[in-house]
DNA sequence: GCGCTAATATCCCGATTCGGGATATTTCGA
DNA sequence: TCGAAATATCCCGAATCGGGATATTAGCGC
C-alpha cells in the first residue's frame, strides 16, 4: 500500500525529524509510515491529512486531487 | 474515533453479514470498524469507501461532503 | 576520494491491536 | 411473547505497532 507521505514532505522540504517533532512521532515512525512498513492509525491519519493539507484519498493514493474539501 | 460506517450502511439497508459477504470479512469485524473497537487498514478502508461510494475523509468523519473526487 | 554529519532505514522486543470462531445479547416482526 | 435475524462480545493466537538503539545512506566541503 504505497501512500503520498514522502512526496508531500518532500514538497515542503521537511525532513523526517522535522514532522515526527510536529506530530509529536518519533523519527523511525515517520520512516515506517512513508515507506509503508507500519499504517497510521485514524486519528493519526487526519493529523497527517491537516499537517499538509490535503485528503486522505490523496494521501492513500485513491486520487490524484490533493484539494481537501470542509 | 466514531466513523460513518454504521449510518452508511443503515442509508443503504444492509446487513453487516452482507456487508461481511461482499467484502470478504466477517461479521464480527464489520461490527467492530463500527462500533470503532477495531480500525480498518488503509486497503480496507479504501474497500469500504468504493462500496459506499464516498470519500474517506467523509468515511472518518473529518468531513461532511460525502463527495469522492477521483 | 576522504572524512564528517545529517538524514533515513532497520533491528530488537515488549505492548497493543487485530481477526475468527463461538457465543451472548439485542432487536423486531408476526 | 416467541422466535429468528441482527448485532455485540469473549477468548485467544497471530500480526502489527512503537520506541530506543544502531546501522546504512546521502550529501557536502575540501
Amino acid at each position: 500500500m504505497q501512500n503520498r507521505l514522502r512526496e508531500l514532505r518532500k514538497q515542503n522540504r521537511y525532513t523526517q525529524l522535522k514532522v515526527a517533532l510536529d506530530l509529536n512521532l518519533s523519527q523511525n515512525s515517520v520512516s515506517r509510515y512513508e515507506t509503508g512498513a507500519h499504517e497510521a492509525g485514524y486519528e493519526l491519519l487526519i493529523r497527517f491529512a491537516d499537517y499538509y493539507g490535503v485528503s486522505i484519498d490523496y494521501l492513500l493514493g485513491r486520487t490524484d486531487d490533493p484539494r481537501y474539501y470542509p
